[in-house]
DNA sequence: GTTTTCTTTTGATATGGATCAAAAAGTGAT
DNA sequence: ATCACTTTTTGATCCATATCAAAAGAAAAC
């Protein structure tokens, strides 16, 4: 189980502790295309991929659908401003993939935490990577060119590329997939 | 204190806790181009800007200065990816006013986390709120127009356009010195 | 006040990427 | 296989923004 794995290299995980993630975590098998986040409604769970290919995106003011990140396996995903908040979130989720994901709601998370408080460790280095995730986005975004944010994807994140719709890798990058297709075929 | 009415928003501060905070934040007074934290070397303090202005930023690949972020009154700051994780930084912090920051050391902070746990808190919500930030600069830079990222700093930091040079807004927003000079004598 | 230095503005030109349109390739259902 | 539908590629044109260069304005130093 990499849920169990992924937590172990942050904090150790005693016997109860893993009892518990494993009663709180729900497996979800979930099909390509599935929602698992819609916009408009609150962010009720947490979710962490075991298998499978999602990502978050949400219609930007002129309805056109605009990634903003990919998740695929070991990668705890939710829509954090909506979550941590429990407000209405700006982003829908879906799965690109068929998948295999464990949930956790909110209210069983803070127990959790509660009860094991050296959880809360974990929940901070999940907040910290989501937060470099997003420096790292928002230099790529300030000033490199569109081909250099491609081969940088291309670098880190090798498997979206080959999974991923191409509208959906480009949006991500900013740019439109005529132009991302164009990119490709260069060079 | 502005510091303290600020923790307060967040969680209840009594007396012994208020008294750990005056004694481990040190007031610092800072001048204009002052730098608090230098790419290359760990950030080892958390800074709260009581007055003054701030940036963080870095020097891309073609050695062009950018500005990651603005940073003032009521403002926590610092490098999260190389304070929470104790390694180099990438990123500069300079001032661009004449200011009064208080100033935390990373092993200051964790003791005074660990006397007061309810404070832990307060460094998930801060984290949140770099998060937010965040994600808020993504969705800009990946489909707005150079003056609609300025209309929306205008209305989201206005006092940032009134103080900080013309050189560090554009970069932050992603364009050159000269398109925003453009942008800003036009409509 | 004059000189030096830094910051902002203006001008001319070049270009990366958007847009619109349509063809080609791929995927799925019947 | 065939038809309908979706995704990707290719082509032509246009525009926002970069780049390079230099003037104008403001701030700091002498």
């Amino acid at each position: 189980m990499l849920l169990l794995t992924e937590i172990e290299k942050v904090i150790p995980v005693p016997k109860e502790m893993e009892e518990a993630i494993r009663k709180k975590f729900t497996e979800l098998h979930c099909l390509k295309t599935e929602r698992l986040q819609q916009a408009g409604k609150i962010a009720r769970n947490l979710f962490f991929i075991e298998k499978g290919l999602a990502r978050i995106f949400y219609h930007n003011h002129t309805g056109k659908d605009v990634t903003y990140g990919f998740y695929t396996e070991s990668d705890f995903v939710t829509v954090p401003e909506s979550f941590y908040t429990q407000s209405a979130s700006k982003y829908s989720m879906e799965m690109l993939e068929d998948g295999l994901v464990y949930s956790i709601s909110y209210k069983d998370l803070k127990q959790l935490l509660s009860n094991f408080p050296q959880m809360q460790h974990l929940e901070n280095k999940t907040l910290q990577s989501f937060l470099l995730k997003a420096s790292e986005r928002i230099v790529a975004l300030q000033f490199q060119t569109a081909s250099q944010r491609y081969n940088s994807l291309m670098k880190k994140q090798p498997s979206i590329i080959m999974r991923a719709p191409l509208g959906a890798i480009a949006s991500y990058l900013g740019i439109t997939q005529e132009t991302l297709s164009r990119i490709r075929n260069r060079k």
